[in-house]
DNA sequence: GCCGTTTTCGGCCCGACTGTTTTCAGTCG
């Protein structure tokens, strides 16, 4: 039988670093199920990870070029080889037809690993989610070796609320549920310091859970308090050091108390990523040094290495400190041990915003109220770019445009900030604009971005989007991919195509703020970068409040790498000014 | 399956919690 599932590679297609990471992805999994050597497994693991992280294209490398990836060897290269030149692997194929892909489905219930998984579809034929449903229904798997009623409750309990949400949260919502529970723990009897670590710390865009870490003399008042906090559901475990809970809301906070001494480890420790701490504490080992959440303690000797901040854990292994965001095994930590990780994009090196809307169109603020506020959040600079007339709804005309940009000019003589009057274009789905050229002239600022007709090919959508960044009046190429988290997917693209294009022409990629768009993400921010682009970390505001939301997009420049000179709205005015004025080839 | 100022063979991060177990396996992060 032909195998109908898992991801396939044609010919041509770019970003095969995602497929290939998920043929690793599957063959780790199938692996485990099947029972294989451990260590065999976190090899295929780790290979995924590198490979999806390679700012190069994996279709255009041979196998020394494979073989140059980290945690990619002879074995590893000679599948990946095969697999992109012929879209599967022999080995895998085999996997696949021992394993149904049902039976690889069940991992995705917590609580149900690939040990267990095997163990049912072994002895009881299930291979599927509904099937394991409809056995812990009927009781089939109570006498199973090593399970009881509390292993059925809890799977069963899992398999509904995998159902009812188990889906990621954005950043921003994580963000006010963290600082909602350490308001109530940094205040409890005993607590000297409270963070959020977990991938909230490292900035991801959406995130799975929130690890909370609590320094305390008192872990029992903590453990207690973490298990009623502000919206919790049902405690899913809690112990002397560690509690997890759920929220109604379906997102999973985990509480962590430790000793005020050990807070640099376990800050370490629970930041992750776990591939990071992976590497870290190999290096640990390689220099006779065993690091846990607890500190580093020489192993011969059993003694304890003082180290209680990151900064100096790092230091003590050879590495600088590394940024939160960058701590994904992607690089990072060679570049720390050779002293070579890049100052990173910071909140206070924006001087302004490139991406403002008044209610004009769909802003709620006035023109007078977004400028005093951008004013008041210590911008130099902020330019107003409400819609263009194509984006039918909002009503825009040229005429409008013209007034808006006279009222510019008159409150700029005493507003205190330069003001760039702007537009946002609608790029058509031939790649054409609304305005001709000589209106397009009139603006200080040109951002273009997609709005409509989100599900043409993937020819047809790069095509559209090189006709776009190559227009000489356009400066920026606002929220690339037009995502909505949870909502809409990505566009379909060529983004290599795109990105070498807005560096060939020096049209700026946005990093758009906006809570739900976070686009370009971090990964593809990496990947603009690696051919020279320059970015604009903006806030696409259409209120006052909107403006702090430049905080998620330099998140996601620093989790892409990106500097502060990379960043066209870290310029001084006069420099923005030369920039937005440049020849264009 | 990867990898090497310990090593081309023999290692490979470390601990908490749960449930079913009477000393430990599985899962998770």
């Amino acid at each position: 039988m032909r195998r109908p599932t898992g991801p396939t590679y044609r010919r041509g297609m770019p970003r095969s670093n995602e497929a290939v990471a998920d043929m690793l992805t599957e063959f780790a999994e199938l692996l485990a199920i099947s029972g294989a050597d451990p260590f065999k497994i976190r090899a295929y693991e780790r290979a995924a990870r590198s490979v999806r992280g390679h700012t190069a294209d994996l279709a255009g490398l041979d196998r020394p070029g494979l073989r140059a990836i980290p945690g990619v060897g002879d074995q590893l290269a000679t599948k990946i080889r095969q697999y992109l030149d012929t879209g599967t692997v022999t080995e895998l194929d085999t996997l696949r037809a021992e394993v149904p892909a049902g039976v690889r489905a069940l991992l995705a219930v917590p609580g149900l690993g690939p040990r267990r998984a095997h163990q049912v579809f072994r002895e009881r034929g299930i291979a599927s989610t509904a099937e394991l449903h409809d056995a812990l229904h009927h009781g089939r798997l109570r006498d199973l070796r090593g399970w009881g009623p509390r292993t059925e409750d809890t799977l069963a309990a899992a398999l509904r609320e995998t159902h009812a949400a188990g889906h990621r949260i954005p950043l921003a919502l994580a963000l006010d549920l963290a600082d909602r529970a350490l308001g109530a723990l940094s205040g409890l009897p005993g607590v000297q310091r409270a963070e959020v670590a977990g991938s909230v710390r490292r900035r991801r865009d959406t995130v799975g859970d929130l690890d909370l870490l609590v320094a305390t003399t008192d872990p029992g008042t903590v453990m207690r308090a973490a298990t009623t906090l502000p919206g919790v559901d049902r405690v899913l475990g809690s112990g002397g050091t560690k509690t997890s809970v759920r929220t109604r809301a379906g997102v999973q906070i985990d509480v962590r108390a430790v000793a005020p001494q050990a807070w640099g480890p376990a800050l370490l420790y629970f930041t992750g990523s776990q591939a990071h701490n992976i590497r870290v504490r190999e290096i640990a080992a390689h220099a006779g040094l065993t690091l846990s959440e607890y500190g580093l303690v020489r192993v011969r000797t059993r003694r304890p290495v003082p180290a209680d901040s990151e900064e100096e854990l790092y230091a003590r292994l050879g590495l600088d400190w590394v940024p939160p965001p960058l701590r994904e095994d992607t690089g990072e930590i060679q570049a720390a041990h050779q002293h070579r990780l890049p100052r990173l994009l910071e909140r206070r090196d924006l001087r302004g915003d490139l991406h403002t809307h008044t209610n004009l169109t769909d802003g709620v603020a006035s023109l007078e109220e977004m400028v005093r506020a951008a004013r008041d959040a210590g911008h130099q600079y902020c330019a107003i770019t409400d819609h263009a007339p194509l984006l039918r709804l909002q009503r825009m005309t040229t005429e409008k445009a013209l007034e808006q940009r006279r009222r510019i000019r008159r409150l700029e003589r005493d507003a205190g900030i330069h003001l760039l009057h702007g537009t946002e274009l609608n790029i058509q789905p031939d790649g054409g604009l609304d305005w001709d050229d000589d209106v397009l002239r009139g603006f200080d600022i040109r951002v273009a971005s997609v709005h409509s007709h989100f599900r043409q090919s993937r020819h047809d959508t790069t095509t559209r989007l090189v006709r776009a960044v190559r227009h000489p009046l356009v400066d920026v190429l606002g929220h690339p991919t037009t995502r909505l988290i949870g909502h809409r997917r990505a566009l379909d693209a060529d983004w290599d195509a795109v990105f070498a294009e807005a560096a060939r022409h020096d049209t700026a990629l946005e990093i758009n703020s906006f809570p739900d768009r976070m686009d370009l993400d971090g990964d593809l921010t990496r990947r603009a970068r690696s051919f020279g682009v320059r970015f604009s970390v903006s806030s696409d505001a259409h209120a006052v409040g909107h403006l702090d939301q430049v905080r998620l997009g330099v998140g996601t420049a620093q989790r892409g790498w990106v500097g502060p000179d990379e960043v066209i709205n870290t310029y001084p005015w006069d420099r923005l000014h030369r920039f937005l004025t440049r020849p264009r080839p």
